[in-house]
DNA sequence: CCCTGTGAACCTGTTCACAGCG
DNA sequence: CGCTGTGAACAGGTTCACAGGG
């Protein structure tokens, strides 16, 4: 089952696996079976061992699913066992939202720089982080070896970002800008459009009725 | 072609092709190719044809696509071609962030109310809604026939926020809370999960290293 | 007997390749 | 001749169904 090419989709699901996990285990659960996680999040218990099998052998006939080991090993399939710093550029509405967001933290994901273009943000802090020129980015991300960032800024902004996100050794970006970017193909791209997330639950919407 | 069941992944593609068409627009362009499209969106011709194939006969042989008329036609399938009608729940950093989007609007979504339980958030003002108690939810909802709502509370409050909305009537929620929400099979969740997205960068990282 | 791990069957979605029209 | 629309071939992912371990 190793080495085989893993399905995208199921790597996503993993991120729906360990956060169900981790409120299991505040819950005081140790073990779970497929069934009963599969449920919960509304997919085959068949496709969610299937998931896991591409990584390895984690569960016990008969038993289930230990759900603090299980915890352990999908932050380190996932990466996040170790810190992941992070910068934000951007410091929007959006951006300060993302700077005061407690939720990254506990996730494994630390904050280490927030940079904007405007004289009138430079220097306000949000949430522990101090936002600093942009011009200050290569030099942050190659100090704390920085490999994530997220665009937070106007879509005309965006690709001289990405490019100076790119330039400076980001390998992945988070892009909140409705825009698609041109990246090397060595840099993986997540896209947050909430305008388009919008337009398809329109679409469902006129479909189911 | 017509009357086959549609891919998702089609359907959410028809949102970066609307975007870049609404680019061109803007650039004056006034016809593009298949070709052309899929080149910037990263996609192969053939998948952009079969894509607006499921939809109808939109291209000219030769000539390609008129970038008006395409425009409109994907808007009517999206169903933003009227104005679609938007609540949000939650006026906390990232509520405001949402209130305050122009994005929303230009893309036919309006945004009709805004919703909070702590009193020191209700009456405030934030891109022209005023924030009320989520007791007049219900209401609003049935005043302006909303269909759509935006879930921007905590996780812990996310729950019994969807199940407000589907009881006053929403048919779609765009949840920002790192919940798996349980609703009626005719409600459609659009999950926007920002540490989950984050997590599979950093697998990606990691794979591409 | 319960529940996992997994080959095999199935199905959905993508790519190919070309007929046909302007 | 260029470019769309589309059946047919292909690939990728999901579900089935069961062997095997505690």
């Amino acid at each position: 089952m190793r080495n085989r090419p893993i399905p995208t989709p199921a790597v996503q699901r993993l991120s729906l696996y360990l956060r169900r996990l981790e409120e299991l285990a505040r819950e005081g659960v140790q073990k779970v079976s497929s069934q009963d996680l599969a449920d919960y999040l509304h997919i085959t218990a068949a496709q969610l061992r299937k998931d896991l099998a591409y990584f390895g052998q984690f569960g016990r006939p008969g038993v289930g699913y230990r759900v603090g080991p299980l915890i352990h090993e999908l932050r380190h399939i996932l990466g996040t066992d170790q810190t992941r710093r992070v910068v934000v550029v951007g410091a929007g509405d959006l951006g300060r939202a993302l700077l005061r967001y407690r939720g990254l933290r506990s996730k494994g994901f630390h904050v280490v720089g927030a940079f904007d273009i405007a004289a009138s943000k430079i220097g306000r802090q949000f949430g522990n982080v101090t936002v600093r020129h942009i011009d200050d980015l290569p030099a942050v991300v190659r100090e704390y070896d920085v490999r994530l960032g997220v665009i937070a800024t106007p879509s005309s902004a965006a690709q001289k970002v990405a490019d100076m996100l790119c330039e400076a050794g980001v390998k992945g970006i988070l892009n909140f800008a409705p825009t698609t970017l041109q990246t090397p193909a060595d840099v993986a791209v997540g896209p947050v459009d909430l305008a388009a997330t919008l337009e398809q639950l329109s679409f469902q919407v006129l479909a189911n009725s």
